[in-house]
DNA sequence: TTGAAAAATGTTATTTTATAAAATAATTAG
DNA sequence: CTAATTATTTTATAAAATAACATTTTTCAA
């Protein structure tokens, strides 16, 4: 028996939602073969590709690992801070930024289709306790 | 005979200015390999950490190729922009976004150390001529 | 000097991430 | 129904990155 695509969409972003750090494709593919030991890398890529396509994760390219999508699926510009030292994302709406970043690059000729936005850092729980 | 990590920048330098558009790591080492060919790709990302370290180079991380500074090496906020279509890159100085940035995120909690922005789409030259 | 410790670089091997291509199953149009 | 199309899975491999170890160079105190 083999799943539909949206089942197997939802059951990723289940996984994506039970652990709050960002997993890697090879991490999902770990958990979802607890269940089902046959499913293989293209099926787990295939799907996450559907889910950020739809906005419903977020890639994080600097780390190469997925988030479920936690404000408006429909924003075009996820602001992803990454915690270098505990490895928590936070996500906020960029969508303020577009007048300032269409004017800096030459909007005019360039037509932009996707904004990848990630800022590395420590965020204050990891500041306050460096033990972490 | 081995090479002074400062030379081997040069080298790695040499190459992604010769090639305008951005290079993998591993055509990065191809090219080596002409003149060198017993370099590994260890050295390669050695070297690459050190160029971007410096702000000599940039990581695109959104399509894992590097290309050189056009910009000031000490700025904090390169915004890259890249062409889906011919695979050009422009570089250009983010600075400005950084107040807005700030704001968005709870700066006064997060540590920033790094920025991250990366604009895909199509430049214009693309755009024009869909041939390309 | 010289040779022990530290730093830098090189090498081997492997791990991790990602995808191409072939195979199979489901769906749909006639 | 059943052939054609589309979607999904499987197998196999490619591509990217790094861990661990080995070697060379440098530094500098004795």
């Amino acid at each position: 028996m083999r799943k539909k695509a949206a089942e197997r969409q939802n059951d990723i972003l289940d996984v994506l939602r039970a652990c709050e750090k960002p997993m890697t494709a090879y991490k999902i593919l770990e958990k979802l073969q607890v269940d089902e030991p046959d499913i293989a890398p293209p099926t787990v890529y295939r799907t996450l590709l559907a889910l950020t396509e739809q906005g419903r994760a977020h890639r994080l390219e600097s780390i190469k690992a997925f988030v479920s999508c936690t404000c408006d699926h429909a924003q075009s510009v996820p602001v992803l801070v990454i915690c270098e030292d505990c490895g928590a994302v936070d996500e906020h709406d960029g969508s303020g930024l577009l007048p300032k970043l269409s004017a800096l690059i030459s909007s005019t000729t360039f037509r932009a289709k996707r904004h990848i936005l990630e800022i590395q850092g420590q965020c204050s729980a990891c500041l306050t306790n460096p033990v972490n």
